[in-house]
Formats: structure tokens, C-alpha cells, sequence
DNA sequence: GGTTATTGATACGGGCGCCA
DNA sequence: TGGCGCCCGTATCAATAACC
């Protein structure tokens, strides 16, 4: 076994085992002590941190938060971390956004000099657009504490912006969820200033602490695990080749054809209302909505108003 | 084959805890 | 409090392996 291999092991027996004596990790290794003494000085001249015990009953152990960088990636790993740290910027991850160029930097200089170059090429290239919303700033550390409350069950404290009511409010929240939407990211959670459920947009949060009191939901809510977007259905007339075009798109997911003849008619099931009602609207001739009247009677008043402004 | 790095063996000093 | 055992820290020397 090669020293820096040994000094690896060493590292992981530590961590394993907890504290052992240099006699020990010798026989572990089956080399002599006085290597592992060598070994444990290397290992302290670089820095890992080692706690030496003297005396009866003595012996190492290392520091239980010491991270052990042992993966190594390959250009392929990296380039699609690349990739999915970009999205993170795109999609304005809390924290990743502002952490991009580090981020981004430490994994370039984990490749090769020559692959360096060639993926900065490509990622000059690689462009994401989401355009739904375009989320302000987040205050600092908001994702910490999100982390933070959800994987210690605690509540938290925010003041919340409302541009309805040009307004702030201070209100305790015991966080259910953290998700990405449309473009943008939102809390949700049990509002105790409310007494109920609510949706706190992240960059409308002006401030947010952590509290040491537990979250709590009344037992009304608990159906909150199996809570999803009520799902409506949908029939629509679309002109065969359209349908190719759009039968990937994601308020496509759970559809079929119904009736097959000129055009085919579709029964739709799926939350997005709005993506329905925006592609009607955008393409008259090629989808026409058969069901549910609601949504027909809604887009003969868009036209109407429509019509009256641009007359 | 010479040089350098690594390893093993041994010895000694000193810190620490236990115990009479 | 001092002896004892256990262990870490350091030094030295010789043998071996790796490298040029």
C-alpha cells in the first residue's frame, strides 16, 4: 500500500471507528507503528484534523465534521454538474445563484487544463430560459434557514411583502414545503397568524428567522402529505399535425384521443388551466375547446373585452 | 549502479491515569 | 504522592524499494 493510500485509510478508519491507539491502526494496516506515526504527522502537516490523546488510554481520532473529498469525478460528472448548476442559477436557487462563479470554478479546476477551455465553449452555448416570473433578490441566508426549519421540524419567523396591499407582515410560519413553480420558488406552511395553510413566494420575504419552538399543523392539514393541484379535464379539437407539435408539452401529460376523424379530439386532464386557456387563445385555428363550457364562455369574454380595446 | 524515499526496529523522554 | 503501565513524540540507524 502506497503512503498516500494509507493516509486515506487511515482517515476512514477514524471516521469508522472513532478513536483507536497507533498500535491498533498498525495492525489494521499491517505496517509498523512508527509508520503510523509517520503517516498521522503527514496527516496533521496537512491539515486534517486530528486529535491526539497522550497517556493511558490515549490515541487519535479525527474531527466527526471532517469532510472527506473522495469522490473524483469525471469530465462527463463535471460537465453535467456544470449543467445542472447553471439550471440552478437559471431557476434562482436560493444561495446557488450567488454562489454560481465559485461554485462553477471549483469544478473547472477539477478537470484537465485542455477540458477546461472546450467546456466553457459549450456552456457559452448552453442557454435556459424560464420565463414565467423573474423573481427579485432573496434576502441572505434564506435557504440556510429553509433547510434549517424543514430538517429540524422548527418554525419560522418572516416579515412578508403582499403587493396587493403594499403591505408587511410579521407572522410565525411552521413550514410543510419548499418548491419550485412557474418560475419560481415558494414556501409553504401552516401560517399562525392566519391559522391556515399559505404560500409565501421567496423573494416577497423581507427577513426570515428560526425559531426554537416545534412546527405544528392542526389535524386538519395533515392531509397535507397527499395534497396535490385538483386536476380538471378538458376537451379539446386539434388539428392532427398541431397535435404533434404540442403532445409533449407538460399540460399534455395525461391525455387521449378520443374521437379520431379531420381533427383529433383530445380529452386533457391537468391543473394547468391557464396554459389551455394561452393556447387556445394563441392558436384559433388549430385547437378549439369543446369542454368544459366555463372555459369557452371564459375565452369568448377575453375576445369580446379584446375586441372592444382594439377596434 | 547511485540516489532518494520509504519502512522497520529500537531506544528514550515525557504526559496521563490508575492505584496503593 | 510516587510507582507503574500505556501511549505519543522524537531520534537514529539499517534495510528495502523506487526512480533515474
Amino acid at each position: 500500500m502506497k503512503k498516500i493510500e494509507r493516509m486515506n485509510a487511515i482517515i476512514y478508519i477514524l471516521k469508522e471507528k472513532g478513536k483507536l491507539t497507533a498500535k491498533e491502526i498498525a495492525k489494521l494496516l499491517d505496517v509498523s507503528e512508527r509508520t503510523i506515526y509517520r503517516d498521522i504527522d503527514a496527516l496533521s502537516q496537512i491539515k486534517v484534523p486530528l486529535i491526539t490523546y497522550e497517556g493511558h488510554q490515549g490515541g487519535y481520532e479525527i474531527d466527526p465534521n471532517y469532510f472527506i473529498p473522495s469522490i473524483k469525478l469525471t469530465e462527463a460528472e463535471i460537465t453535467n454538474f456544470i449543467i445542472l448548476l447553471t439550471l440552478g442559477k437559471e431557476l434562482k436557487v436560493p444561495g446557488v445563484h450567488r454562489d454560481y462563479e465559485a461554485l462553477r470554478l471549483k469544478l473547472l479546476n477539477a478537470i484537465t487544463q485542455d477540458g477546461s477551455p472546450k467546456l466553457n465553449r459549450f456552456l457559452d452555448k448552453f442557454k435556459v430560459y424560464i420565463n414565467r416570473i423573474n423573481p427579485g433578490d432573496y434576502v441572505e441566508h434564506i435557504m440556510e434557514t429553509i433547510i434549517k426549519s424543514l430538517e429540524e421540524e422548527k418554525k419560522v419567523k418572516l416579515t412578508y411583502y403582499t403587493p396587493l396591499k403594499d403591505t408587511l407582515t410579521e407572522r410565525e410560519v411552521s413550514p410543510y414545503r419548499f418548491t419550485f413553480d412557474e418560475g419560481g420558488w415558494y414556501l409553504i406552511g401552516y401560517c399562525h397568524l392566519r391559522e391556515d395553510k399559505r404560500t409565501f413566494r421567496l423573494d416577497r420575504i423581507k427577513s426570515i428567522e428560526l425559531l426554537h419552538s416545534n412546527c405544528y399543523f392542526p389535524i386538519d392539514m395533515v392531509s397535507f402529505e397527499n395534497e396535490s393541484k385538483s386536476k380538471s379535464s378538458y376537451h379539446l379539437q386539434i388539428d392532427r399535425s398541431f397535435y404533434e407539435i404540442i403532445k409533449h408539452n407538460d399540460y399534455m401529460e395525461d391525455n387521449k384521443i378520443i374521437e379520431d376523424s379531420e381533427f383529433f379530439t383530445v380529452e386533457i386532464c391537468t391543473d394547468y388551466e391557464d396554459s389551455i386557456i394561452e393556447l387556445a387563445l394563441k392558436n384559433p385555428t388549430s385547437v378549439k375547446v369543446l369542454e368544459p363550457q366555463s372555459i369557452c364562455e371564459h375565452l369568448k369574454k377575453i375576445v369580446k373585452d379584446l375586441s372592444q380595446i382594439y377596434t
